[in-house]
DNA sequence: TAGATTGTTAATCGATTAACAATC
DNA sequence: TAGATTGTTAATCGATTAACAATC
C-alpha cells in the first residue's frame, strides 16, 4: 500500500462525500464523469478532484474521465466499507437507539453485534436484531467473541468507568458522542468524536454574525 | 466588530472547544491559565491559543496570562451563546427525540419553540416542554411567530419539500443531519451538517489503515 | 488525427508554529 | 527590578489551485 501511507487527513475526510456522490451518480446509471463536472456537482475544483483520487491511484482516462462505477468501488474499498467490524453499542438510551435504527452499519463496514445498558427496564429488549444486555455481561461478552469498536452513547459521566473496562478488554476503536477525551486517556486507540454542541455552538456563531458580510 | 471579520473557519470551529474546556476549569475553580498551560490540557500549541483568542481581542495580561471566567465569558459572548434564537424541530423521531433530550438548547444560544410531524401517533405529544404539531400547521405557527432556525431531522426524501416550505417562510438558518445539500439549493443560507455516515465511514477507513504507521 | 481530460508538477494561498519585543 | 507571559510579526509548513505535458 505505497501510496495510502500519509494520506492527510483532509483527504480523508473528503472521501465518504465522494462515495455518497459517486453512488448516487451510479443510481442514476451514469457511466462515465470528468473531474470537472463531478467537482461542479460537488461544488470543489477539478484540481482537488484530481489530487485527492490520486492519492491512492490513477482511476481514470485521458480524455475520458472517471467510471462512475469503478470509482465508486475503488473509495469503498479504499474506506474498507467492505469490512464487517464487530461493534457493540454502549448505552441503548435516545441517541442509541436512534443511531443504530439510523444507520446501515453493514454498508459502513461495521456489523452490531450487541448492546449494553445499565437501564434494568431496557436489558433483555431488542433495538433492530441485536439484543440488549445487562453491562455487567460485557467482559463475558467480549471474551466470547471479537469485538473491534465501540460506539460510545452514554453520559460523559459514565463514559470513564467503561472505558477502562472495554480498553482493558482490548477494545481501541471507538466512536464517541460524548466530550470525554478517549484519545488523551489512552493515546493507542483510534477515536472519531461527534460533538453535536460544538456544531450547534458553530452555527449560533454563523447566525449571530450573519450579516457582518 | 472590526476584528471578527475575516474570521477563519478553522478559528471558528475551535471556539467551542475552547468554551467547554475553561468552562471545565471555571467549575474547578481555577482562576487564571497561560496560554501554555491551556495548550497543553487541550493538546494544542500555546502559539495557537494566543492566536485564536488575538483574533476576537487581547483577553490575556502579559507576565499573568488569562482570567478563567473572564475568557470563558468572552467567547460565550463571540460564540452568541447569549442569544435565544428560536428554532424547530422537523421530525420528532429517534432522531429529532433524542437530540431535543440530549441538549441543552438554551446554553447554546436556542429555544426550541415546536416540533413538527406527520406521524399521527406522535402528533399532539410532548417533547420536554414543546408541543408536537401536524406538520400541516407549519405556515400558521411560523407566521404566529418568528422563527430562526430548523433542526432538520427527517430522512432524506422528505428534506426538499420540506425545505422549499420553510425557506418560503423566511428560515434561512438549518441545523441539517440528512444528506440533502441545503445550500446547494439555497445559496443564502447558513447550514451546519451532521454527517453521521460519513463519520462512522472515516473511522472504518482508520481503522483499516491502523497498522500501516 | 484532433479533442478531451487525466496525472502531476509548480505556484499560490492559508494556517500553523516559532520567535521575540512589549509589558504586566 | 526580575520573571513571566502576552500580542504580534516572521518563518514554516501543508493544503489548495493552476498549469500543462502526457496520453487516451
Amino acid at each position: 500500500m505505497s501510496k495510502s501511507d500519509s494520506i492527510s487527513m483532509s483527504v480523508i475526510r473528503r472521501l465518504p462525500r465522494y462515495y455518497r456522490f459517486l453512488s448516487e451518480l451510479d443510481e442514476q446509471r451514469v457511466e462515465r464523469i470528468s473531474s470537472t463536472k463531478l467537482a461542479q456537482i460537488m461544488n470543489v475544483t477539478a484540481s482537488q478532484v484530481r489530487q485527492d483520487l490520486n492519492c491512492f491511484g490513477g482511476f481514470g482516462q485521458q480524455g475520458y474521465g472517471y467510471s462512475v462505477s469503478q470509482l465508486k468501488n475503488e473509495i469503498r474499498h479504499i474506506l474498507g466499507l467492505d469490512n464487517s467490524f464487530k461493534a457493540i453499542l454502549i448505552g441503548a438510551g435516545n441517541f442509541g437507539t436512534a443511531v443504530s435504527k439510523h444507520l446501515d452499519f453493514n454498508k459502513l463496514g461495521f456489523e452490531l453485534v450487541g448492546g449494553f445498558e445499565i437501564d434494568r427496564d431496557k436489558i433483555g429488549g431488542m433495538l433492530g436484531d441485536i439484543v440488549i444486555r445487562d453491562e455487567s455481561e460485557l467482559e463475558d461478552f467480549c471474551s466470547a467473541q471479537h469485538v473491534d469498536a465501540a460506539f460510545m452513547c452514554i453520559p460523559r459521566q459514565n463514559v470513564e468507568q467503561t472505558l477502562e473496562r472495554l480498553y482493558k478488554l482490548g477494545i481501541k476503536c471507538y466512536w464517541n458522542f460524548s466530550h470525554f477525551d478517549i484519545s488523551a486517556k489512552y493515546s493507542d486507540t483510534v477515536v472519531e468524536n461527534v460533538h453535536l454542541s460544538d456544531n450547534l455552538m458553530t452555527l449560533c456563531y454563523r447566525m449571530t454574525n450573519m450579516e457582518s458580510k
